[in-house]
DNA sequence: ACTTATTTTAAACACTTGTTTAATTATTGA
DNA sequence: TCAATAATTAAACAAGTGTTTAAAATAAGT
C-alpha cells in the first residue's frame, strides 16, 4: 500500500467510464478490467468486489456533484450572479459527462442493499452560508419565499433532465446531434432567465 | 393464437412491473417468469426473447408518455391551461408510477443495438394541433417566442426530475417519504406558477 | 372419440457471471 | 544478495444467465 496509484487510479477511471454508461449490472468485471489490461482478480485484489468499486465510484460522483455547488456558493457574489454561473458550470460540466446525472439516479436506485448515506453532503451545503444567504434575502422581499429543497429541485430539474433526455427529445423530434447540441445553449439561457424570474421577481428587467 | 391474452398479458404486466424497478440487466427471466407463477420457456414461447420483451413494455411505455400529453393537446382550452393541466396530469401519472421517466430513459440508454424508433411520435403530436396553438399565441405576442422542442423539454424536465430524484433528495436533504410527498406537492404548483409566468409573460398577475 | 393444434413444463445446454485459490513475477528493505 | 512483501496472473469454482429441445398436458376441431 506505498503511493503506486497508478493501478488501482487506472482501475478507477475505466470502472468509472463503463459504470457510468452501462450502469452497475449492465456491465462486467471482465469489462472494466480487460479495458485497463488487467487481470479480473487483479480488480478485486484492490477492491473487494464489483459492488464495493461501484460504491465507491458512485459516491465520488455525488461527492463531485456536491463539490461544484459548494465552490460556487462559498464565493462573494449576489444570488442572481451565483444563479447564473451555477447553471452556466451545470451545463458546461454535464455536457463533457452527459451520463453523469443518469449515472446517479440509477446507481442509487440499484443498491437497496447498501443504502449509501448521503447526509454528510447537507453539512457541507450548510458551510457556504448559501441558506442564510437566501434567507435573508427572503426577508428582504428580493427572494421569492420558496423552500429551499424546491429551489435545489428547481436547479437540477432545469440542469440535469435536459442532459439526461438527449435520446428521448431527438428521437421524438428527429434532430441531429449537431441540433441537440444547439438546443442545449439556446436551453441554457432560457433556464437562466426563467429561475432568475421566478426567484428574483423584483429585478425582472432584462436588457 | 386465439384471444386467450390472459397468460401474454399477465406476462407483460409482470415484466413492466420488475423492469420497470430492476432494469433490463438488473433482472433475469426467471425472475419474471417466476412472478407470474410460470416457466421460463413459456416467457419465450410468446415473446421471442428478454430482449424483445423489454422492447415492448419500454415502446408501451413511451406511447403512454405522448398519449398522456396528446390527450390534452387536443382539448379546447387555452395554453394556459393546457398547461395547467397537463402539469396536474403529469404529477398525479408520475406519483403512481414514480419508476417510470427513469425507466424510460436508462431504457433508451440501455439497447445500443435496437435504437428505437421514436420518430412516429413527432406525427402524433402535430395531430393535435398544438403546434399551431402556440405559433399564433406566439405571433399574437400572447406566448413567449421560445423554440417548441424547449418548451417540451422544459415541461418535462421539471415534472420528471422531482419524481425521479426523490432518493437523491431525500438522502440529501435528510426528509421522511412523507416530507417528500408534501414537497412534490408544493413543487407542483410552484412549476406551474413558474411556467406560466415565463411562457405567458403578459398575464402574469396572480390573484 | 380422436386426431390435431395449442399451451405449458421439466430438463438440459452452452455460456457468462463474480469471486477465489494458488502460483508466478516484480518490488522492496536490510 | 536475498528473504519478505506486494503486485499480477492463469485457472478454476459454483452459481446464474438466456435460450432451446423434447415431452407432457390442455384445448379445439371434426
Amino acid at each position: 500500500m506505498k503511493n503506486d496509484l497508478s493501478t488501482e487510479e487506472k482501475i478507477k477511471d475505466a470502472a468509472r467510464k463503463v459504470f457510468m454508461t452501462k450502469g452497475f449490472s449492465g456491465c462486467t468485471t471482465r469489462e472494466i478490467a480487460k479495458s485497463v489490461g488487467i487481470n479480473v482478480a487483479l480488480l478485486n485484489y484492490y477492491f473487494r468486489s464489483k459492488g464495493k468499486l461501484f460504491e465507491l465510484i458512485l459516491e465520488a460522483a455525488l461527492t463531485d456533484l456536491i463539490d461544484g455547488m459548494v465552490e460556487v456558493f462559498h464565493q462573494d457574489m449576489t444570488l442572481e450572479d451565483k444563479t447564473r454561473l451555477i447553471i452556466d458550470k451545470e451545463f458546461e460540466f454535464l455536457k463533457k459527462y452527459p451520463e453523469f446525472p443518469l449515472f446517479i439516479h440509477a446507481g442509487l436506485n440499484q443498491e437497496s442493499d447498501t443504502e449509501m448515506d448521503l447526509s454528510s453532503f447537507l453539512g457541507r451545503l450548510h458551510t457556504t452560508g448559501i441558506f442564510e444567504q437566501c434567507e435573508k434575502a427572503q426577508a428582504a422581499g428580493k427572494m421569492r419565499k420558496v423552500n429551499m429543497i424546491n429551489v435545489t429541485l428547481l436547479f437540477m430539474s432545469n440542469c440535469h433532465f435536459p442532459i439526461m433526455s438527449k435520446k428521448l427529445i431527438s428521437g421524438i423530434y428527429q434532430i441531429s446531434e449537431e441540433e441537440h447540441e444547439n438546443l442545449l445553449i439556446a436551453h441554457q439561457e432560457i433556464v437562466k432567465e426563467m429561475l432568475i424570474n421566478y426567484l428574483f421577481p423584483n429585478t425582472n428587467q432584462h436588457a
